[in-house]
RNA sequence: GUGGUUGUAGCUCAGUUGGUUAGAGCGCUGGAUUGUGGUUCCAGAGGUCGCCGGUUCGAGACCGGUCUUCCACCCCA
């Protein structure tokens, strides 16, 4: 048979996964420094824990899992002979995996509440699956790496995460715009134009504004039942940059007004170090995520910047505040707020910009190459040696011709290689060598060369 | 989920309006120089042309279905 892999998935080799780890890794620091704890939830979740969380387009995209057994016994007869899918389906399957980290998170704090000490700060960096038709830097699995404080309302977390961000990609070298919006000065936004039942609407014409511009949200606005008159209010609003012409826009606002309070204070926080990146009140920023209730965050690449100015790749980081994430696991009155990176994008920036430091793995140091039986076994005992050094080091398994051996390390990418013949087996002297030099050691120099 | 697109050797790709044993470069294996890394030379292996079916005397090429890739929509990291 042919092997084959499902669709919108992949495999990664050696060095991607290198790659990928360095970031993880440097995300991971940032996070620790900043006092999270990291989590674990399990690929699968209970279909009623994730179902109604992401909205009836969300549902779709749930893979759910076919229960074992004799599953057809059990079925619901009647949506079975009906041919009705979607009621079928909870006879059938109880369990689907995961579709973000926020909700199995929601999901853990409301099971541990007893055991955990609010505010509660963990990341939590684990792939997930959707059932999207896959695209370039799309797919049906990927990793989410996500950072989340429950339990406090406190817009100092808010500043804290923004920090996270801009320290997190100061160290990865990619420079940020960094995007901050309330959801609460969208509502107020809806409000003073007069269609607060149509916010939602609004919310994801206003979310397009980058790819369809000012033009095509209006129409989308328009097309979906909102008053033109509405519309132009919307887009002048859309047009003021200061928070303080908002405030005046939003005095038969209350909500408009407190997310403009919330902004301000996040500001005074956030204010106290200054960021290596842009940081920037951005109104147009609305993210169709219908949880989140305060600010919301985007991170994109600062195309402004020379080096980057190429660089076409939508956001690689989100987040916000969402006032009542578990309160639809019976808890109640526990505000939290995140941001996530999205590391696939993340990698393929880095890949595009050439920021991988030369030696971001644990690369091969030695390669030794024996020429003959005897060699073979003297190498291996120096092998022995190396490791016990704490040196990486191989020993070719056999002692084929040096072209071949040399080919290997090529492969490799070992940094020397250590010649064994019986020359050196009789002098102790070894031949260490790379691409650019030639010297002939001991095997107590050369490992005191490379503990350096 | 809707519409479109792609699929030929391990990789990147040729393959004329349907016509004999489907090609190239790189890579791989072996050999030439019997102990020092990309060279050169010689030889060789490797393809159910994504899969299934159809049209035809004859299909890699045409038609249908299916899977996959990428793109737009939807939504999102």
């Amino acid at each position: 048979m042919k092997p084959s892999i499902p669709k919108g998935t992949r495999d990664f080799s050696p060095e991607q996964v290198v790659k990928r780890n360095y970031i993880f890794d440097t995300i991971k620091d940032v996070f620790v420094k900043y006092g999270y704890q990291p989590i674990e939830t399990p690929t699968m979740e209970n279909l009623s824990t994730l179902t109604g969380k992401y909205g009836e387009e969300g549902d779709k995209l749930l893979f759910k899992v076919l229960n074992n057994g004799d599953y057809l016994a059990k079925a619901d007869k009647e949506a079975l002979a009906a041919q009705d899918a979607q009621k079928l389906t909870s006879s059938i399957s109880k369990r689907g995996l995961r579709y973000d980290l926020t909700v199995p998170f929601a999901r853990y704090v409301v099971m541990h509440q007893n055991d955990i000490t609010f505010p509660f700060k963990r990341y939590q960096i684990q792939p997930v699956w959707r059932a999207d038709r896959p695209q370039k830097g799309r797919y049906q699995e990927f990793y989410q790496c996500d950072v989340d404080v429950v339990g406090s309302d406190s817009l100092m977390y808010e500043a804290e995460l923004v920090q996270i961000y801009d320290e997190v990609f100061a160290k990865l070298g990619i420079k940020v715009f960094v995007k901050v919006n309330n959801r609460k000065v969208l509502y107020g936004m809806a409000e003073a134009a007069g269609i607060a039942d149509q916010f939602m609407t609004m919310t994801i014409a206003i979310d397009k504004l980058d790819k369809i511009g000012l033009e095509g949200v209006r129409k989308e606005m328009e097309g979906r039942g909102i008053s033109s008159a509405a519309v132009t209010q919307i887009e002048n609003m859309l047009q003021l940059k200061s928070l303080d012409e908002l405030e005046k826009a939003f005095q038969q606002s209350p909500t408009g007004l407190k997310g403009i309070e919330e902004l301000r204070q996040f500001h005074q926080y956030f204010d106290t170090k200054a960021p290596s990146n842009r940081v920037e009140f951005d109104i147009t920023l609305a993210r169709g995520l219908n949880y989140y209730t305060g600010c919301i965050f985007e991170v994109a690449v600062d195309t402004s910047v020379e080096s980057q100015k190429e660089v076409v790749m939508g956001s690689i980081g989100g987040g916000g505040r969402y006032d009542d994430l578990t309160g639809v696991f019976g808890l109640k009155n526990v505000s939290g707020v995140g941001v996530s990176f999205g590391a696939a994008r993340i990698y393929d920036v880095m890949e595009e910009l050439n920021l991988y430091p030369e030696d971001s793995g644990n690369q091969l140091q030695i390669l030794f190459i024996a020429l003959d039986q005897a060699a073979h076994q003297y190498a291996f005992d120096c092998l022995n040696k190396v490791r016990a050094a704490n040196i990486n080091a191989e020993l070719y398994p056999s002692p084929a011709k040096m072209k071949k051996q040399m080919k290997y390390a090529t492969a490799r990418n070992a940094q020397y290689t250590i010649i064994i013949g019986s020359n050196e087996m009789e002098s102790g002297l070894l031949s260490f060598k790379n691409k650019d030099m030639r010297e002939s050691l001991t095997l107590d120099a050369i490992i005191e060369r490379l503990k350096l």
